[in-house]
DNA sequence: ATCATCTACAACCATTTGGTTGTAGGTTAG
DNA sequence: CTAACCTACAACCAAATGGTTGTAGATGAT
């Protein structure tokens, strides 16, 4: 079972960690290879202190690692990490398609009362 | 044929959108109910000014959309828009799951290869 | 041992963000 | 018509963001 035990703020760490093209594509390239933080700075037209500073953010939101290898920091993404941000959106989602659920549901209660009228409604 | 076309500014904007509690419960709100701004506003422990931008920064995401009636204006949440944010996150994770793919088929060729010589790996 | 490389971190700066208050314009109710 | 209400928007402010440079500590290569 999949405790989607999210508080307030690590969402707000999660979505704004994605919200920079940067940020998703350094996501992109750690999903492929492990990187060193360096070789990741190469990708980029701005200071190596500024990638680092990104990795950090990622690693804050959860949704990289850092492992050591002799004087280099290796980044990976975690691929567990976006599918819960997926699943952040998947709640969000859920509230729009319970509302058609729920609609469906009384619409068929309707049917079925029409059909056997000693049927009551139940509350969602 | 769903469309992907998203700019980087406008995945940028959205999930910037996402990553404050506040906008986020404006829009489970209004995925249920169309509600106008000073109902909205009523919710929070913020000025109606404030409201009015995260509802701003929502609709230039959009993740929402305003309709006026009379002297109000309703807000409606797209839930297509929240599905098109967990199309950039699929985008994001498919990098990973295709690597997971490859390895699996190449593992899959090798198997059938051993059992099968003259059978070409398929898709699982 | 020395030098180059990789990282961490501080200090600084411009811009953006998230909040405030205040003002002005439309729309509805009485 | 007037008052109440809803919205739009500007001006302002503190804090966070995204970048910079500079310094210092580990580690690896020669």
């Amino acid at each position: 079972m999949v405790v989607d035990d999210l508080t307030d703020e690590a969402v707000d760490r999660l979505f704004h960690a994605l919200a920079d093209a940067t940020r998703r594509d350094i996501l992109r390239r750690c999903v492929r290879d492990e990187l060193s933080v360096s070789r990741l700075a190469d990708a980029y037209p701005m200071s190596f202190a500024a990638v680092q500073k990104h990795v950090a953010v990622l690693e804050k939101a959860g949704l990289i690692t850092k492992q050591r290898r002799g004087r280099e920091q290796l980044v990976r993404t975690d691929p567990e990490a976006v599918r819960r941000a997926r699943l952040a959106l998947d709640e969000l989602e859920s509230a729009w398609r319970g509302r058609v659920d729920r609609m469906s549901r009384l619409l068929a209660e309707d049917l079925i009362a029409e059909e056997n009228p000693t049927t009551k409604g139940q509350e969602p």
